[in-house]
This record gives C-alpha cells, sequence and structure tokens, in this order.
DNA sequence: AATGAATGAGTCTTCATTCAT
DNA sequence: TATGAATGAAGACTCATTCAT
C-alpha cells in the first residue's frame, strides 16, 4: 500500500518554482517560523535574518509579507490538496477495495500520514482559517467538485453491498473526518506520542467507524 | 433535561469581578474583537474606541495587552471549567442514566450546547492554545482529577452492562471528543447553519457513537 | 561650637505649614524619590503609592508635579539659605575668632556638616540646576547681598593682620568652596565612607587651605 | 607645551565608527540635545528631528534610547579616558618638570583644557552619574591602576625633593581635583566667563596649590 | 539579483492631571 | 478633604516596505 508523502511535495514546489536559493530558504524558514510562532508573530527581519538573506531580498520576490503567505498556502490550495485528492482517489479505485473496513483502514493510514508529514504547512493553514474562514470555502469549492461525485459513488457502493448505514453522506463524512482529527490534531498541535503509531491508529479508528457506520438490523 | 447555560457564566464572571462599567465595556469588547479578528491584530486603541473609553482606561485596569488577554482566558480555566466540570458530572450522576445511547445523547447535547454558548470565549482560547500549547496541559491539569476517576467510573458500569466495548478510556473518550468536536468546530469557525439543531445533531451522534462503540460480538 | 541643624529644617518647614499629615507624606516622600531617582525618574502614582494616599492627593495641595519640586526647593531658596546665611554670619561674628586657620575649621566643618546633613535637599537641588542653570543666579542673588560685604569685611580684616594672601575675594571663595566640595560631593553622591569625620576633615582641610591662602613672603 | 585636544576624540570616535553621516548626525545631536537638557526630557521624536532624519533612523542603529546613551558614554569610558590617561602621563614623564609649581600649572592647563573641550560629553556624564553611581566606580577602577602607580611615584619624587608635604595620595589628589573643578564646573553648568582664561587660572591655582602642599616646616 | 540603510505609520504603554463622588 | 476612575497626549519602540547602490 503506497501512502502520499507530501514531505516531498513542498519541497518539489520549491524546485519547480524558479526561485533561487535564497529565496527558497526565504519560503522555508517562512513556514518553520509561520507554524512555530504565527504569521504575526513572525517579523521579516526575523525572516531575513534565519534565512541568511538581507531584508530586501525578502521583498524581492514576494512583494509582501501576505505575499509570503499566500507562497507557501497557495500551493496547497492550488496542487497539493487537488493533485493529492486525484492520486487519492485514483489510488482508491485501483485498490479496488471491496470491504468497508478495509477501504477505511486504508483511507485513515493515508490521510493521517499525509497530515502528520505537513505538520507545519497544517498549522500555517490552520491558523490562517482562524483569521480568514473563507479560505475553508475555497478549500471545499476545490476539493469538493473533485471528491462529492467520487465520495458519494463510493459510499453507495457500500451502501448497495450492505456493509455501510444508509444516512447522508456529509453525517458519514463528517464522523470519519471527525475521528482523523481526533487523532492528527492533537498530534500536529503538542508533540504528544514522539513515536505515533499511525498503522495501529487507522486500525483502531476503522474498526470502530466501520461499526458505527454499519447498517441499523 | 437540563442544560448548563454558560453564556451567563462570562457574564457573571463579570459581574462577581468589581469592575466598573467602563471596565466591563473593556473585557467584553476585547473577548469579540479577540474572538473575530484574533489577538495580534486587534490594537488596543480598538478596543478603546470601541468600548468607547479612552486609551488610558483600557491599561488602568489591565496593565497591559496581555493582560487583557488572561482576565479573559483565566476565569475560564480556574473557574468556568472547573465548575462546569463538577456541575455536569454531578447532573449525570443524578440523571442516573442506565442506557449507554441515552446517557451519549445526554453529554452530547450537554456539551455542545456548552461549546456552542461560548464560541467567542473558545475560540479565544483555541487561538491561544495554538501560541502556546502549554495551556492545554494546564487544562487538562485542572479537569483531569476532577473527571478522571468519574468517568472512568461511569465507563467501567457500562462495560459491565455488557453496553460499551472493552476498549481504554482514553480511546474510548477520543472518539467521543472527536464527535463532538465534528460538529462543533465548523459551527463555531464558520457560522454554517445559523439554526443549528443540538437536538438532532447529539441524537445522531450518540446513535452512531453507541454503535461503534458497543461490545464486540 | 554650635552647629547648624538644617535636617530640623526641613522638617520644620513641614510644621510650620498648614498641610495635613497626607500633605507633609507626599512632601516628605517626595523629597526622598526625587534625590534617590531623580524628578523625571519618579512618577506621580509612585509618590502616591509611597506616601500612602491616593493620586487624586497628590495634586490636591500641589497643583502640579512641578508644584511639588517647588515645594520643596522654595524653602530652601527662601528660607532655609538666607535664614541659614545670617545665622551662620552672626555665629562668625560672635565666634570673633582671629586666628585665620580656626576661622576656617570652623567654617568648613559648619558648611560640612550642614551639607551633610540635607543631602537630599541638596541632591535634589543639584538635578534641578543642572536642568535649569538659572536656579543657581537666583541662589546667588540671595545670598550675595546678604554675604558679600561680610565675607570681604571678614577676608579684609584677615589680610590686614597679615594672615590672608592678598587676592581677590572672589578667588579666595573659590579654592575655600572648592576645597569643600572635594569633600563634600563624594559623600553625598556615593557613600563611600559611612563614618566621614567632619571634625578630621574640616582640620585638615583648614591647614591646608590656612597655608595656600597665607600672604607671600 | 602641548595640550590634549579633545573636542577631536569625539568626533574621531565617530569617525572610527562605521557609522553613517546620519548615524553620526543622530548621536552628535543627542550628545548636544543631552547635554542641553538632560537625557529624560530628550525626547526620540525630538532627536529624529534635530538630527533630520527619521524617529526609525534612530533605533535602527542603536536600538534604545538608553543605546544612544551608551553609544556618547562607553567610548569615554573605554577610550577616550584611558588614551588621555596614558598620553597625559607619557607627557608627564617626558616634559621631566621638577619644579612642583610647574608641574601643577601644567597638569592643570591640561586638565582644563580637557575638561572645557569636552564640556557637553562631561555634562551627560555627570548627569548619568547622579542616576547611576556605580558609573564613577568603573572609571575609577579603569583609571586608577593607569594612573595611581604613577601619581604615587610622581608624588614621591616631589616629597623626596622637598617640595611636596607628607600627606597620603589620596588626600593631596583630592586638594588638587577640588580646584580644578572649582574652576571647571561653573564654566560648564552656567557659561559664566565666555572668555575664560585657562593659563591664568592654571597659573594662579598651581601658586595656592603649591603654597598649600608644601612641606610644614 | 541582492543589499541594508532609511522610512514613517502604527503599537503598546506611561503619566500628569481632572473630576464626580 | 480625600478618593480613584478616567483621560488623552506623548513617549519609546516595531516593523513592513522602499530604494539607491
Amino acid at each position: 500500500m503506497q501512502v502520499n508523502n507530501v514531505e516531498t511535495l513542498f519541497q518539489k514546489t520549491l524546485q519547480d518554482s524558479d526561485l533561487t536559493a535564497k529565496q527558497q530558504a526565504v519560503l522555508s524558514v517562512s513556514l518553520n517560523l509561520f507554524a512555530a510562532q504565527g504569521f504575526d508573530r513572525t517579523s521579516t527581519s526575523e525572516i531575513a535574518q534565519a534565512a541568511g538573506v538581507s531584508e530586501g531580498t525578502v521583498f524581492k520576490q514576494f512583494k509582501t509579507k501576505d505575499g509570503i503567505l499566500r507562497a507557501i498556502i497557495d500551493p496547497v490550495l492550488d496542487q497539493v490538496i487537488p493533485m493529492a485528492a486525484t492520486e487519492f482517489m485514483t489510488e482508491i479505485d485501483a485498490a479496488k477495495i471491496t470491504d468497508f473496513e478495509n477501504f477505511l483502514s486504508y483511507v485513515l493510514e493515508d490521510r493521517m500520514t499525509f497530515a502528520l508529514e505537513n505538520q507545519q504547512q497544517i498549522k500555517v493553514f490552520a491558523q490562517e482559517i482562524i483569521r480568514q474562514p473563507s479560505l475553508i470555502q475555497v478549500l471545499l469549492n476545490k476539493v469538493q467538485t473533485l471528491i462529492t461525485s467520487k465520495v458519494g459513488d463510493i459510499f453507495r457502493n457500500f451502501q448497495a453491498s450492505g456493509q455501510l448505514v444508509d444516512w447522508p453522506v456529509s453525517q458519514i463524512a463528517r464522523y470519519i473526518v471527525g475521528t482523523i482529527v481526533s487523532y492528527v490534531l492533537p498530534q500536529i498541535l503538542f508533540q504528544l506520542d514522539t513515536n505515533f503509531d499511525v498503522k495501529q491508529a487507522s486500525h483502531d479508528a476503522a474498526k470502530f467507524l466501520a461499526r458505527g457506520l454499519a447498517p441499523e438490523k
């Protein structure tokens, strides 16, 4: 079972861009600082110093401090998410998993890994959402059309095969996402377990969800 | 079934304090501004203006901008949370609910209501946690001793009566909390449904949880 | 030989005034704080707190912060100095000291004691002079007319009796004052010797001055 | 007889530093303003305006208002004083003055000139000492080791040649310094004589001191 | 492209002063 | 007379941004 490695995706974004080494340093350092201490608590001079460049250089490429933030978030929105989503859906299709609990286990592990490997970007993203809730709409819009029909189909398949309760898609998705979040969020915010067992966790959670979402007798 | 009304608790905190009307206005306005646009994005002059007082007045009582934040958060930590927890536990005891799904339904409605009624404070609290994750430890320490044993007892009772699966307390709690969050967080961050049906939601969620947490056959 | 005790003079000033106990506390505390940390570095709220009165009370009597300063300095200018000068001159007259070195010894001890006993007021005064050099003119004008003729007479007597060199009064006075200052200033600024022997010092200094100011052979 | 010209030393400090023209203007203007109206009475916006720079520029280099003060005082402590002391001692050695009164005359003129040419810095320094008396200890520690032995040797030579009374070095030094101060301090605080005759003054003072410090018959 | 000195609007904070009680 | 809450002008300092080199 192959799992998305999105750690590479940020670096891939860096490499794909025609940014100089210094500009990449600026972006990379900004990601870490924004994640660690928040956008507002990070000054551009701090970024310059940490990146080992002059203050002018920080603005040469990204124009404004907000430009840096967008340079971090936009790829997530524009490329990472859709790409991941497509990849993800394709993989699911390819896997042709017919057992619902196995399906869940696969999905949970994949998404937990994704989240844990992109902690920094997610943290920055989360902070930004608090400030600008409309972001989540943008995100949803991008993923929704892509996923909805697909997910709907998948759910309907499992419902047809008598493995999934006949609730609205949104409700079922809510419980699944909520369960993922309940594992991942604490890990991201505070490093509780440094060696968090994704496999075990996704297995446990899949079992719980499969039963909670089983059709009523 | 009586539900905690904690909207009153912030105002009660205000009234209990010997703050003047203007100081209360400062605190009240700060709560809203911090929740709406974040601590760092709210200037003290903005607070002063919104509260209809001079900028000096803001600092007369609270000394620093951080002092205002503490004046909002500390009561939550020191009084509201423990008090709510105690009340909550007492009510559960009094209710003597023997059916697990009914128990869940009760708990979910109570906590969802609590969260929704204190959106502002929770939002400020959440933002502060991102900045200072140690806060959650403080919170947990305060609630833990109070709840742990009690919750453990309750879970063990349901396990003894064959209504609850034999998983670790922390895991069971994780799924319950995760489910609550999956309903409440979107509501708090973005006002999706202005008329969110707590009763329906807690009923649905209770059914889902009760089945997911039922003992294995 | 009786020496001026001007420590009492400040308190006498306090008592002579029809200030309430609280107002006296304000003045007294201000003197100490101004001397210790400077006028500009002392806030009126600090004074209020140290005096154990409300902030309003500080202004009730003295109107402004500068008013407090004047209430400390003016008496020195208006009463203490002239009074001391008069007393001093009278004493000198009464003492009828014919030996120049004895005269110097007497004068030095008297003035050193005066200075040491009024360290606080002198320190405040000194600080204020830096800020407002015209003050020294005011002081000089007040003392000059009073002293000049008298001192001139005395010096001329000692010159006539062949004990004092025939230099201008201002020059002779300069050396005497300079010598006093060389002993007293270090004591006031930094408490070098906590037990400074005024008697010994004035005796030594008198010997030095008497010889330095002896007529040329 | 060549006399230290220390007016140049502040400017030399400026030139030695790699400060931009604007930063030098800030320092130069600050020196004058601090001297004229005191550190606490000088606002950073006032400095910026007088230096013809923005307020940000003032802080870019010196970080804090206190940083400006240190940039003015530290060179005096770290370089000017020791350098001057060394130069001074070397000159004295080179001069090989055997007559005590001539020696005093030389020393007095040199030091008076030094003081008068650095009025501003001395005034700032003096104000700072009132606020932070420990500064004088720092100063003394720096000069002491350098001078003590040397001065002690010189005094002992004059004592051996029967031109200097057998008093403790500290006492002799006190009278000399006191006499210098009696001439210089009034000049610095209030510009009494704009055309003050250093040569005449040092000559007069040397005569006075030489006699006052002559050995007892 | 990179630098870093310079900018100035904006931020938090202090403080002398006032005034209703 | 005394209080202390309230004021608002002014202060030190920060920081995103610009521009000449």
